[in-house]
DNA sequence: CGTGTGATTGACGCCTGTCAACGTCTGTGG
DNA sequence: CCACAGACGTTGACAGGCGTCAATCACACG
């Protein structure tokens, strides 16, 4: 018997109305429900491979996943994240292409695996889905398309100052004002696209600045204000 | 009477076997016909504006046409170019936002719009042309990702040697081995992501190396292996 | 307690952006 | 036909941002 365990519903999943499948009957949601397989991973483990061919979609139901490219010498850049709702592997699927990112656990995650052929069989019969999936897409090359013009023209201090922003927009922080993920200084340079030192140093000097403070890899923003002037967002 | 003039037709137009509209049906390809506008473009022309709700999907027949985001005073960034078959415009239809990059013409074009209703329809009743239209989109997400890395990673040198073989696989060569793509110095440095002067050194440089031949806006690759090892690509 | 990973700090130098000056070319108007 | 403006291309000088290397510290874990 599947789902004996205490996988999670795709019922239960599309409580959050932005979800991708708000579009699915309850045909196709048992029916997902009843193919998906549902797995525990903990922080280190490896979901996909770049260069690899991925046989499914991933749908994250808990946990944070860091989305990444190896490049020059295997230092990482990291293009995203996925947290609880979001999914994982389908640009590969759909573009018919090999993996672009590796797929690593950074905060123990439950997900769950849907065949390409079940995936691709939702797309093909339901088109409320597909257009849904597709302003996804479109959404995050949006992103994409952003990111590389900041890249390309903001100094570092500047994209650190944003990548922080962006932390807390997507993870939110808790009662204490703390970041709610928890990065190495390492991978905090990943995001930014600079050395890790730099961003050491970088993160030092905010503090200086009392724009943020800092213990251990827990961060919180003090000056939002101030940040937002650092990111030089226009 | 529509199409009186040169406007091509989209039956044509599918004539590519990649073309994003192989799926759709005689009587779909006649309304497109029936409904799409056509109109000349000069060279400098701008499609449409970032930061505009564009209201409809542009399909590119001649010429071509480059994407860039403006960023920090002023100064462009590429993020691709769209030329013959290739459709723009698309992705703030799609996501429901604001276009991202302004679309500017850099070779005179001829360029179709279809209205986004008529586009959205089509995706909604075609689900081959939308699984179509959603690989090319995960294609395009692919592109940009590759170049997220590339540009946190590389130095200056290594990108532009990537573009140049970027080019010349877009746009390829004439029998001399001309790139068949005229850009400024400018744009060159704006898709490679440096200040102008630095991408006129580098050039330099490629052309003492033996590696490009340079005749103004004229570039011919000349040792393309050696391009390679100076892209770094892996 | 030794080992390993991550964080920090200092020293150093190169890559690359900026500023400035000047050359080149094209189109326009007198 | 020539003069001139304006856009584009080129080169040199210069400084500073940021990457690299190395040493040291902090902390967790077997």
């Amino acid at each position: 018997m599947k789902n004996f365990d205490d996988s999670p519903f795709c019922n239960e999943c599309i409580s959050n109305i932005t979800n991708i499948f708000k579009h699915l009957n309850q045909k196709e949601l048992d029916e997902l429900n009843y193919i998906k397989s549902c797995n525990f991973h903990k922080r280190g483990e490896i979901i996909y491979h770049e260069g690899h061919r991925p046989t499914g979609v991933y749908c994250v139901s808990k946990g944070v996943i860091k989305l990444y490219k190896t490049g020059i010498e295997g230092k990482e850049q990291i293009i995203r994240f996925a947290k609880k709702g979001d999914i994982i592997g389908y640009r590969s699927i759909l573009s018919n292409e090999l993996a672009c990112t590796t797929a690593k656990v950074i905060e123990d995650a439950s997900i769950c695996f849907i065949p390409s052929e079940s995936w691709l069989s939702l797309l093909h019969n339901n088109s409320g889905f597909s257009v849904d999936m597709m302003k996804f897409v479109c959404a995050e090359l949006g992103h994409s398309n952003s990111f590389i013009t900041d890249i390309a023209q903001k100094n570092v201090r500047e994209r650190l100052a944003e990548v922080l922003l962006y932390l807390k927009s997507e993870f939110g922080v808790d009662e204490q004002g703390i970041l709610q993920i928890s990065l190495t200084r390492e991978e905090l340079a990943n995001i930014t696209g600079t050395a890790t030192e730099s961003a050491i140093r970088l993160l030092s000097e905010f503090k200086d600045d009392k724009i943020i403070a800092l213990n251990g890899r827990k961060i919180s923003i003090t000056n939002e204000a101030k940040l937002k002037k650092t990111a030089n967002t226009f």
